[in-house]
DNA sequence: ATTATAATGATAATGGTTGTCATTAACAAT
DNA sequence: ATTGTTAATGACAACCATTATCATTATAAT
C-alpha cells in the first residue's frame, strides 16, 4: 500500500521503502541523471539521458517516476512558460545549490541565481510562518521567479 | 505595424492604439470580464463569460487577445499546476489588489493573500535592482507562490 | 520459492493551446 | 462618407506534452 504524503529525512532509498515504493533500475537511473545534472531538465531530456544506462526505459515511466518524486518532495517541477515542464533535484532552502530563476520572456532563457538568496529565504520564512498560522496552511515549498528581458533581447529593441 | 514591446502608462485604449493594435468589441468584452472578475480565470472561463455580451466570439480569439494582453503587461498569466493557465488583470506591486498565491498541492485550491505583501515587495525591489545590474536583465515582473496543504487536505491525513 | 502487488512498456487517447486561411472589421487617408 | 490597407476574427484542423489503459514483468515480504 502506497502513501505519497510520506515525508521524512532519509535519503531516497529509505524514503521510497518507507512509503511503500519499490526501488528499480529505472528509478535509480533517473535519480542518477537528476543528481548529475546541475540544471533543470525536461522529461524528454531525462529520457534521453537515461537511455544509455538503461535502454528499456520508456518515456511514460520517466513521467511516472517524476510524478512520484515531485509528490515526495525530492524533485521540483517548474514551468518556465514554454510548454514543457522542467525538473530539478530538490534542495532545501539551506542547500548549497538552492537558487531561484530569472526568465527572459522573449527568448525563454533561464538564469539560475543564488545572489540575495539568503535575504529572500529569510523573508520567506517569516512570511511562511504568518501565512501558515493565518490560513492554517502547511507550507512545504515556495517559488520565486523574476521575468523580464535578458541583455541580448533587451539590446535588440 | 504592430509592436508588442510597447510599454506606457495610459489605460488600455491608449496603450492599444499606441502600439498599433485595434480596439474591437471582442477585446472590450474580454477586458470587461477581466476587470469585473476579482479572481483568476482560465481562457475557457473568460470565453463563457464573454459569450453573453458578445456571442460571436471564438475561443481562439480569447487566446489571441490574452496573448496580446500578457505581452503588453496588462494581464498576468499563471500556472497553478493543473493543466490550464489562469489570467488576471495586472496590477503593479503598488496596486490595491496586488496579491500573491498560496496553492494547495493536493486539491489545487488557490488562496490569494495580501498579507506581508509590503515586506515582500520591499525585498523584491532590492533584489530586482541587484539582479538587474549583475545580469543586465530588465525585470518587468515577478512571481511568488507558496505550495503546501490547505487546512482541509491537511486534516484528512 | 511463492505470492501479492507495484512498476513497466507499448500504445492510444486526452485536451489545452496554436496554426491556417479565407473573410470581416477597424481606422487612417482621402 | 468612401476607400484602401492591414489587423482581427472564426471555424476548424493540427500539435504535442502529458495521461490513461492494460497486459506483462519485476520487486520484496513471507
Amino acid at each position: 500500500m502506497k502513501n505519497r504524503d510520506c515525508r521524512g529525512h532519509l535519503w531516497w532509498h529509505g524514503r521510497f521503502r518507507g512509503c511503500g515504493y519499490r526501488i528499480t533500475l529505472g528509478r535509480e537511473a533517473i535519480l542518477e541523471v537528476l543528481s548529475r545534472a546541475n540544471q533543470h531538465l525536461s522529461a524528454e531530456d531525462i529520457y534521453i539521458k537515461v537511455h544509455p544506462m538503461y535502454p528499456n526505459i520508456g518515456l511514460t515511466t520517466v513521467y511516472r517516476t517524476l510524478d512520484v518524486l515531485v509528490d515526495l518532495g525530492l524533485v521540483f517541477k517548474f514551468d518556465f512558460g514554454d510548454k514543457r515542464a522542467r525538473y530539478e533535484l530538490a534542495e532545501g532552502p539551506k542547500g548549497a545549490h538552492h537558487h531561484h530563476h530569472l526568465i527572459c520572456t522573449n527568448c525563454k532563457r533561464v538564469i539560475d541565481y543564488t545572489d540575495f538568496i539568503d535575504e529572500e529565504v529569510e523573508l520567506l520564512n517569516q512570511t511562511e510562518k504568518g501565512l501558515s498560522k493565518k490560513y492554517n496552511f502547511m507550507i512545504t515549498n515556495h517559488l520565486i521567479q523574476f521575468y523580464g528581458l535578458c541583455d541580448k533581447c533587451n539590446n535588440k529593441k
